[in-house]
DNA sequence: CGGGACGGTCTGTTCACTGAACCGTACGCC
DNA sequence: GGCGTACGGTTCAGTGAACAGACCGTCCCG
């Protein structure tokens, strides 16, 4: 549906897995996910993305099974990957993995994923050089690499995002909130 | 461009990813590329894309170095991956994975991925379980799986692409033209 | 020289994304 | 209890891209 009908006829598991998550925005919501974005308004702050669309998306999501959605206060819902979310981790990963390949910003990355347990930066496989093994998405933890201080965006949910935190592990923005009241307009 | 203004925003390297490749169609157009197709026409029959889209899409390929333009005859071109193209292959095999494994047809797959050398089928990480390596996507064959038979598609280029070849190969079509002559309205 | 395949372009219609306004609920504060 | 604000949506007009199908020039084949 998203894609058109002609996906439908495609018989190709790559085609099959576009349907999922291949219309515009998904990936980014669900990466957004995995950084530890879990409320509708980070995410219309993080990614600048139309209201509707972000709430078509997530209500996607969410009867695909790819996100749940919980009341964690009346009214107010977050959006927490779920076991078949998680399976996307090797996609989002190649998909990084060739970005800065192909494109890597002139300063370096701005994001660097180390393993928790053991400290180390992950490799390009996403596996950790010193236990040798491809640790769990809950496993990873998000630094600010050498090239996080030229980052383009500089909101709240950016900011929350380059002080180091698990992956998976829903942003905590509440403190922020209240440091607040020194600067902005 | 593609895919909007944000993703230009998003200092990510997915997004950086997915404005490249992230546009609707794209991806399944590599994905031809890699499985042996490299003709307009033979595009437009296994997609059923729109034309106006295809010229679109491989315009912008070629623009950004996915693909190279080839004139095998005065006024028709074929596209082959550049380096550059091959190098998604991790993305295409990530996506191709996840989309098997979360909704595989019933009657199992409808191609096979093979070692060329030494005729083992690859495994969920596209390694070769005999010779224990990762081949490159020139060393892979295309074979039809338990459920080739039952196939949504019965153009000329799906039925050509159940035959066995290497992937990169470009089809060869001519032969299955002039056997074409029986059958067909 | 005529017919068909091929590789495109062009055109009108439909559909999805966009941006902005609007709305109800829940809390924080007095 | 009343008021203001943050939050999480929905609604709506405007725009751009995708779609289906017609059209067109070139080349090959007989």
């Amino acid at each position: 549906m998203a894609l058109g009908k002609d996906y439908e006829l495609q018989d190709c598991p790559i085609a099959r897995a576009l349907e999922l998550v291949g219309e515009r925005w998904t990936i980014l919501v669900i990466r957004d996910c995995f950084l530890g974005v879990s409320r509708f308004n980070d995410f219309l702050v993080h990614l600048d993305i139309p209201r509707a669309v972000l709430t078509n998306r997530l209500d996607r999501l969410v009867t695909e099974g790819m996100l749940e959605r919980r009341e964690y206060r009346p009214g107010r819902n977050e959006y927490l990957l779920t076991d078949r979310g998680l399976s996307l981790w090797p996609i989002l990963h190649s998909l990084a993995e060739w970005g800065d390949q192909q494109a890597a910003p002139p300063a370096g990355r701005r994001r660097l994923f180390a393993h928790t347990e053991c400290g180390s930066d992950l490799d390009a496989a996403g596996a950790c050089p010193t236990c040798g093994v491809v640790p769990d998405a809950g496993d990873v933890e998000i630094r600010p690499g050498p090239g996080a201080e030229l980052a383009l965006r500089d909101d709240r949910v950016t900011r929350a995002l380059f002080s180091p935190h698990r992956i998976l592990q829903p942003l905590e923005l509440t403190t922020e909130r209240s440091t607040r009241s020194s600067g902005s307009s």
